[in-house]
DNA sequence: ACAAAAGTGTTCAACTTACACCCATGG
DNA sequence: CCATGGGTGTAAGTTGAACACTTTTGT
């Protein structure tokens, strides 16, 4: 006779387990337009499918630690700041076993983190926000579009998108990013005006050359 | 010879599990105060602490019908709307084996929720948000504060704290909630304003008896 | 009738939005 | 020299903050 489980949340040794891995959502800004990072592996499920950049916790790690490590080995990307978005946890939603995930999202200048093609992984490609693959590897679809949003409202009171432009960089690359992070044209002025009300940049008297008008360089202020 | 591990991250059959909880910050509204519910458990490790309605995953549930399922068990409470808050993964937050632990927050009114104490539960019961227990179970402490936090925050733009009052309440009952919350004083004729405008607010008509100056009884509009 | 709490408007400052022209540079 | 994009200011509307007295009810 099947024995009645007690209602007993409590861990026990013998609680169920299950895998747990870290997604994450780099976001970079490249030919005037917000970038996804994604890759297609050559080992595992969905090996014809983009996805993001993830993989599995071991036991000794925290999962920013797993992100860090996972991130730098499929990518070679180091030392990227990262923020928790949301965790996915439909039994279903890997087709080897059970496994849940913590979605991450980083920021990051694609000039300075060259892509290459490390092991395991078969292609690596900036997409277009706007325009990702349609068929993408697990649920990473529902995460980017989750990751994205996150992004949008945090752009609204912190300011957090340095990492994603060069050191220098002009005011209209700086709108231009804003606009494409948020989806929406805004003024030129009056973005202005916010921007040196925070005092956040520096003018280095430099002007980029190549474009008509002579833009001001700018970088952000402290170290 | 140890078998050099490839940098492969990919979830295998083998990859390393664990444990996944659900930890529930449930908020209530109480002798004007904005308070907690915490539980001793009679079973588990940590039984002589105070700590968070909680308790692990299952195979084939999602999280949030754990957290559901946990938090009926533990306190009876039914049909609770949560949202996450954070993941925490230290590799040493639970002293029985790994266990991640995810953190919800929810509202509810004590008033429609009378405590009981349910098997397993030795004690129950609310605790003033700026006043719980020195030593509290796992980083049930730091779980509570970042909660706290995700509760002050999204007061602003949304307007979530209907569920922490009663059908029926007046104005000043509403913004002392609101103080609670966000742990400062507001002006009166400023609250009101900000409140009609969002009109969201029904007047009954009644006022409520028992209380100097006859204040009316507002309602949420909608069902 | 007195004490306690509810209810009510206005003013000022700060911020947000809309809007048009001149200047610098590249081709 | 002309086309392109960069840079600048002001006025109107909106929002948020400060502030005191009258009305209602309980005791």
């Amino acid at each position: 006779m099947k024995k009645k489980q007690l209602h007993n949340f409590q861990v026990r040794p013998d609680s169920f387990e299950c895998s747990v891995t870290a997604d994450i959502a780099v976001f970079g800004y490249l030919d005037n337009k917000l970038k996804i990072l994604l890759t297609k592996r050559s080992v595992g499920g969905y090996t014809n499918h983009w996805m993001l950049p993830g993989g599995a916790m071991e036991k000794e790690e925290t999962l920013e630690g797993c992100a860090n490590k996972v991130l730098f080995s499929l990518t070679g990307f180091r030392e990227i700041h990262f923020e928790q978005v949301k965790v996915y946890t439909s039994p279903d939603r890997h087709p080897l076993k059970r496994v849940i995930t913590v979605s991450y999202y980083a920021l990051v200048q694609p000039e300075n983190h060259p892509l290459t093609l490390k092991s395991n992984v078969e292609e690596i490609s900036w997409f277009d926000i706007d325009n990702i693959p349609e068929k993408m590897g697990f649920d990473h679809r529902q995460i980017i579009h989750d990751a994205h949003n996150f992004l949008k409202n945090n752009l609204k009171d912190r300011l957090i998108v340095g990492k994603l432009l060069p050191e220098k960089f002009t005011l209209p690359e700086l709108q231009n990013l804003y606009e494409n992070i948020l989806g929406l044209q805004l003024d030129k002025r009056n973005f202005r005006k916010r921007i040196f009300q925070m005092d956040i940049l520096l003018n280095t008297g430099e002007k980029k050359s190549g474009i008509k008008g002579g833009p001001f360089l700018y970088r952000y202020k402290n170290q």
